[in-house]
DNA sequence: CGCTTCGATTAGAGCGCTCTAATCTGTAGC
DNA sequence: GCTACAGATTAGAGCGCTCTAATCGAAGCG
């Protein structure tokens, strides 16, 4: 910087505030500025303008699962609505581990991020925002303490799923849930209660929101049970897709002989040769309302929020009544 | 820091080394640092750190296509390299627009970034590097002056997907090309020289690596041609993936009317009732190698380096021989 | 008991920028 | 010609850390 004021005659804070398009420079030495900085190959060091400004004007993102088309849908929300406001993203992958979202949010906290978003958190610990070091912090998915909260009704959510089935005649609905996964807890609550509403039995298996573990849970399943459930809800559509692929390599048929729910409508769930039946969260709506959030934040407001969207049910190819009920509608 | 350093009756450089956790500090020293910095709650700032140090110990990762699977494989590999050797991944996605990729550069050159890293460019221009800062550029499926490069033999594996479905019986193949997409132009050549090796005609439609250009593209296809080709060379999995949609929504059933391959062997291909024939050019070691070739930079490397892997074809059911060549075979 | 040695600690000068407040320049008004 | 004033420019003090070189202090030794 140094290099380039003495080079154009000028002093170092001139330069400065050419490099930030500043109004109050003359047209003169802007140009002048401008072109000694770009024959020297000037780029001025964010690392120092960051400690200067004691701002870094980047947003930083956690997310969990690169490989879950959720979290593309919404980050491409997030980012549309931080590059329209002049933000960075800095996205960080957490890879499903509360130790490394931890981390995570340590280490942007370190780098004094203007806010972070958390993004389905996996995390059951409600102290992630302890080591945010006072940057605000919006959790999309779950309710996480003194951070603002963008979420949908995940327990309706369930229930539509749920009644869905139910209202198809199936009786034997096994729920996959999501583990310790943002949201999961409440999608079981809305199986649970739609069952007990119905009067029929709960059955509940483990799962984590990845397809891989969901693969694995119906394999176990089929391993040990006699008896198969005629419907299947899981608590995402990743694992819905793990579950759709096990119950393919068992010979098993969807929905003739079982029908599958998801949860999420990711990109993926759309697709014609997956066509699944599933429960729209508006995920990318949600990056943004996230960022929106952030910007009122930085604005200046206190108190925190929270946001719940409505899901809706998007049935596809996946679900059918059941054997016993086409007969009885024949 | 400076309050640490009171609180604790010591220097600001011994905090400094406390918080590094320096071997030259006596273990009573250590503790008691520690501990007032825990109370008063002090995290280090990031940004001054790196002022001071004039390194980041992080690398920066610009990736096109969130939604596209193959990123998502590549910063797994390049994420387990760099974890291990203490380094953070910064990502930023450009969106398969040059400019923001540029852009992407730039702001990460201005964040002092240890190193950058591009996945699959889909800039054509060359001259991405030089607004790199200087900082070492390793690019991951297509060459780019002045930088690393960690590639596949996609020409190779044009050609094995090309042959793959001469073998099948296929005469009329045609190739969904990746437009200016990394490797996009090498297997097109691996395409046309192996159509041209059989004499066959090659037949070309243009597309950007991305689903949903190549599902408008067949639905183009559709309405203005009479004769379909009985095979699709699709240049990645992820239009693959938009060509398999658009010939379902035909009512063309795969692979009995028609033939699909696709590139790239992402998770995606592999799901069972996905099943897409592919070349895999193995992603993630792709991303591990990537991170390698960053750290001998790192570690004072002069010499631009290029490595190459080997394709290889994995067929699996998307393609089948034609429907003439079956009778013939029985 | 003074001298060396070596590990532990510290003072103080940067790192490259922005910010505030002060200064400079040129124009206008009287 | 002098003051006023607004816009353009600059000096210089930080921002919060690390680094080098210097200093301190406790052994160890003859």
């Amino acid at each position: 910087m140094q290099d380039v004021a003495n080079e154009a005659g000028v002093s170092r804070a001139l330069v400065s505030l050419v490099m930030r398009d500043s109004p109050k420079v003359s047209e003169h030495r802007r140009i002048l500025v401008q072109q000694t900085a770009d024959r020297l190959g000037y780029r001025p060091n964010a690392a120092a303008r960051n400690l200067a400004q004691s701002r870094s004007n980047t947003i930083g993102v956690i997310l969990n699962d690169l490989h879950n088309p959720f979290f593309a849908d919404a980050v491409d929300g997030i980012q549309a609505e931080a590059e329209e406001h002049g933000f960075h993203l800095l996205l960080s992958s957490a890879n499903l581990n509360p130790e490394i979202e931890r981390k995570s949010m340590a280490t942007f906290a370190e780098h004094r991020m203007d806010a972070i978003i958390v993004l389905g958190s996996n995390a059951p610990h409600e102290d992630l925002v302890d080591v945010s070091g006072g940057a605000p912090v919006v959790s999309v998915g779950r309710t996480i303490r003194d951070a603002d909260a963008v979420l949908n009704d995940d327990e309706r959510g369930g229930e539509l799923a749920t009644q869905h089935l139910i209202e198809l005649g199936h009786t034997s609905i096994l729920h996959l849930d999501g583990g310790t996964g943002a949201g999961a807890d409440a999608r079981l609550r809305g199986y649970l209660q739609t069952m007990k509403e119905s009067e029929l039995q709960p059955w509940v298996i483990h799962g984590d929101y990845t397809e891989d573990t969901a693969n694995k849970a119906i394999a176990a399943l089929f391993a040990t049970t006699e008896k198969l459930p005629t419907a299947i809800f899981a608590a995402n559509d990743f694992s819905a897709v793990g579950v759709l692929e096990q119950l393919r390599s068992q010979g098993v048929s969807v929905p003739t002989d079982i029908s599958v729910v998801g949860y999420d409508n990711t990109t993926f769930a759309g697709l014609g040769h997956v066509s699944l039946t599933t429960v729209n969260q508006q995920t990318r709506q949600m990056g943004h309302l996230a960022m929106r959030c952030v910007l009122e934040r930085l604005n200046g407001r206190r108190a925190t929020v929270t946001q719940v969207l409505e899901p809706e049910l998007i049935p596809r190819r996946t679900t059918a009544a059941t054997a016993f009920n086409q007969r009885k509608l024949a």
